[in-house]
DNA sequence: AGAACTCGGACAGTTACTATCCGTAATCGA
DNA sequence: TCGATTACGGATAGTAACTGTCCGAGTTCT
């Protein structure tokens, strides 16, 4: 199981966001310069957060993206919906209607046990997910690195607005 | 985020072998028959649990597939990361020390907030499956359908092992 | 209105998963 | 001892998902 390298971009993309002042928009090669990531790929993951309503997307001269709500609105499970799809990590192809053991469909009550048990688990990851949001996020971000780095992104934004 | 087939297949194949009766060993071909999956395929997803001494391989005629210890004592986290990969799904590639804003490696303590996050879950996710048992799962499984399937079960087995 | 800039979807390359086959080694029954 | 059966590993294709890039459509500013 892999989780897709898109969906860590989309999130450093959106706690960057919510630390940057609002009302202005940052096209997405300026997002990918900052990340240090292709710009063209990068921009396919943030029509993704569009569609979902994560971040509105401003065309036009000097457009680009913001977040579509307050950070503390968005969730990480939120972004890992929008990039890697809502769909189940594990699905049941129901073999036990396959083998020389089959019954008539109507049989079968409840979805099987194994099954039930990887969904459990998928939704204690959910859950986790869930309780975390972006803006809770970007306030500890600061705290993992020497205030140097924040110094330096403050030069970065500075230059690009001008 | 996408759970191989295979680790379904395996799962099946645990809790099979868990109500069988002991000492007399299953071929993967059998097991792929009663399945329904095909038996080449099957066959590599067992050397894994093999390899991980889920199962004991009996060689020769008359060989097979056992368990390799108490159902009791195999969870269903021992199976994904046998079949799956221990790898952690979410990997980290440190893109914050890629952009304008990179400051030198030491001066990142701990790794970042959004990494611990997404780790915090997968650890919930693993934490779930470790609390369920092949022996829980198979005790379960019959509760699902008529008690029609455990006859057929029944008599296939007989049919095989005669 | 013109120009510059942006998003948006359509188009290839690469990796991982799915699937199969064959040769080798080991075991059991005759 | 000989033949049948079975696990094991490697080599080999096909398929789907992920990664990466490009150019056109639409919007905003001057």
């Amino acid at each position: 199981m892999r989780l897709g390298e898109g969906v860590e971009w989309a999130i450093h993309c959106c706690t960057f966001l919510a630390v940057l002042p609002p009302g202005s928009p940052l096209p997405a090669a300026r997002l990918a310069e900052f990340h240090g990531v292709p710009p063209a790929y990068l921009a396919k993951h943030l029509q993704a957060l569009a569609r979902a309503g994560i971040v509105v997307a401003v065309p036009g001269a000097k457009g680009g993206y913001a977040l579509g709500r307050p950070a503390d609105d968005i969730t990480m499970l939120d972004i890992v919906d929008a990039i890697d799809g809502a769909a189940p990590a594990f699905t049941c192809t129901e073999i036990r209607q396959r083998g020389p053991a089959a019954v008539e469909a109507a049989k079968y009550r409840r979805p099987c046990s194994i099954a039930r048990a990887m969904w459990d688990a998928e939704h204690a990851w959910r859950a986790e997910l869930k309780k975390r949001t972006v803006g809770e996020i970007a306030r500890g971000l600061a705290g993992d690195v020497a205030p140097e780095a924040a110094v330096k992104t403050a030069a970065w934004y500075q230059e690009v607005k001008r």
